[in-house]
DNA sequence: GTCTATATTTGGATAGAC
DNA sequence: GTCTATCCAAATATAGAC
């Protein structure tokens, strides 16, 4: 009947090392994420990383997929899809921001991520899932006559750039407060509507 | 009399050093902006970069420093101050926009290096030109009773974001016609107004 | 699966001739 | 000021014992 290892709790190795990556990238940047550094983070041995993933690139890019799916679950369910579709942007896009608050180290190395040479070997797969949200919310304004019939892909940026740049804000100290972030996302509205 | 030596033209040097970096780094990321990458594109010995700078980090710091200061330059030379702020908004974003697709691998560049460690030692001075740019106009803007009287930052970022975001989407291909970046000036403004 | 070496490559930076 | 040659440190990845 096995109990359960008192050691490094084996399955757990792989969370750790993704977690470590998470941190240090957020931290002090791609660059100090050596495979010594997230190695030493997750306390295991260097070695051991090369048992979970094939090469240190494909653990930030398994770090950074699932960390975008986090984001996308939490946003999702903070949603009520039966309101107005302007009610539903502004709330839509607080879900979204909250969802990225909720785990600041995470969002940081997302930004960073996207910025590196592996974004390109990633493939913007990862974006896909958050997308789908604002593709929805446009249609459903533009059927109601609420918003203007601008491409889905400008809106997708006007929608999503503040939740960046706020975000980005709060790393660097500045504590946005409820209101503020209300404003936020009535200014994004306010972009959008007829 | 001394004629202009026909060589690599002396204190062309670091010219080309920093536009090496810029183009490198836009094209394949800061990790790939390695000292010999750099000289190699420059046209020049590895060595030969320490006579310029200290230390590759100053090379790249120093690049990002000019290319704010020439984007500033062209975008505040872009604007027309006697119109009325809602006018003034929609031209200064429009400038600042323009400014930066003029030279999109300095734009990549800048996002790129923004989001490295480096970032933390260059202090953010770079910034602060566009910054007065936005304050300016805010003040002008609630004096005459147009825009929203939210704090300072709060609009910086609902001004700047996209900026940033309908470039990135040029850099992967998507090129915005004249009425998209209207449309987009235009959302700009709703968020701010009254 | 994990650890302790270690092989191999590449990076930033310097020395010294021209 | 520039080049060639080189030093030293650090980084990715592997080998092999436990």
């Amino acid at each position: 009947m096995n109990p359960p290892v008192p050691s490094t709790s084996g399955a757990a190795t792989r969370e750790r090392l993704l977690r470590a990556a998470i941190g240090i990238v957020a931290g002090d940047g791609m660059a100090a994420a050596t495979t010594a550094a997230i190695a030493a983070e997750a306390g295991v041995a260097e070695g051991t990383l090369y048992r979970h993933f094939e090469s240190k690139d494909d653990l930030l890019i398994a770090a950074y997929r699932q960390m975008k799916n986090e984001v996308f679950i939490m946003a999702a369910a903070g949603v009520d899809t039966s309101m107005s579709p302007p009610e539903r942007l502004k709330q839509t896009w607080k879900a979204i921001y909250l969802a990225y608050r909720a785990d600041r180290d995470a969002f940081a190395f997302g930004q960073r991520f996207a910025e590196s040479a592996l974004a390109q070997r990633e493939g913007g797969e990862a974006a896909r899932a958050i997308g789908k949200i604002v593709v929805d919310l446009r249609r459903a304004g533009i059927a109601s006559g609420d918003f203007k019939n601008l491409p889905v892909d400008l809106l997708g940026n006007l929608f999503l750039a503040p939740v960046s740049y706020l975000l980005k804000s709060e790393i660097k100290g500045r504590k946005w407060t409820d209101a503020e972030l209300d404003a936020a996302a009535s200014a994004v509205l306010a972009g959008w509507r007829k």
